[in-house]
DNA sequence: TGTAGCGTGTAGTATACACTCTACACATGA
DNA sequence: TCATGTGTAGAGTGTATACTACACGCTACA
């Protein structure tokens, strides 16, 4: 697995040290409460990334998507894992559904159940 | 946690055996590929729930949907997280939009997303 | 020139996960 | 009575996950 997670937060990181100096890795490591060599070493992939809590603390702080940088670390937020869960036959049925369906087409959907009485 | 998977499992399998000898613990924990024991302790909920791979075994053994299998040991089908991995601002938004839904309300969008030309 | 902050290297750890292996007691049927 | 099958008990194992602790050398600057 290429090491698109660690490349990320580190581009991200960078981009936001240029206007402030709390993105070093020392100072963000200490906000997501993670050891500034392990952080170190996930954005240079020599370490799996954190664990899914971590990565949305990490997302928090550099004002990203959390569903994106779980994405990208392998995993899923644990809330959408609860609602197909809770209902499995039910998702799984909708979300193979919709897998083939390009963007625009799912977009149109969301608006449609945002809008529409269901 | 109480031991859903486990007593779903056992009612299961003892279904099947009144019919068919090969649902003994030792046949069916051979088939799907454990040891007897193992699978003894999964059913009383000594053990907590195996691999999704083996659940899946599992509920193709047992005849039951592997969606409904997966959530009751809490976990959720590998090809459906690759689903979210793929496009995760995307489906993170239209799965947190059918979450308050009621069934016949979602069931209502699979089939205008299965008929309809989106 | 000291000291503060920086990124990073090496080593170690605690916990959970996903199992296996062997052996036992009991029941049934030939 | 002997073989076969049954469920289960107890102990142990290998691997992955998710980290921490500490030390090193570099650079900027007061």
């Amino acid at each position: 697995m290429r090491n698109e997670f660690g490349e990320y937060v580190r581009q991200a990181r960078e981009r936001l040290r240029k206007r402030d100096a709390g993105f070093s890795v020392r100072k963000l490591a200490e906000r997501v409460g993670l050891e500034p060599s392990y952080l170190s070493k996930i954005e240079r992939g020599l370490q799996a990334p954190p664990s899914a809590e971590k990565i949305a603390l990490l997302a928090e702080k550099l004002g990203d998507d959390p569903d994106v940088l779980l994405a990208l670390a392998g995993k899923v937020s644990d809330d959408l894992l609860e609602v197909i869960r809770k209902r499995p036959a039910l998702f799984g049925r909708i979300i193979r559904e919709l897998r083939d369906l390009p963007d625009h087409a799912v977009l149109r959907v969301v608006r449609e159940v945002r809008d529409g009485e269901w």
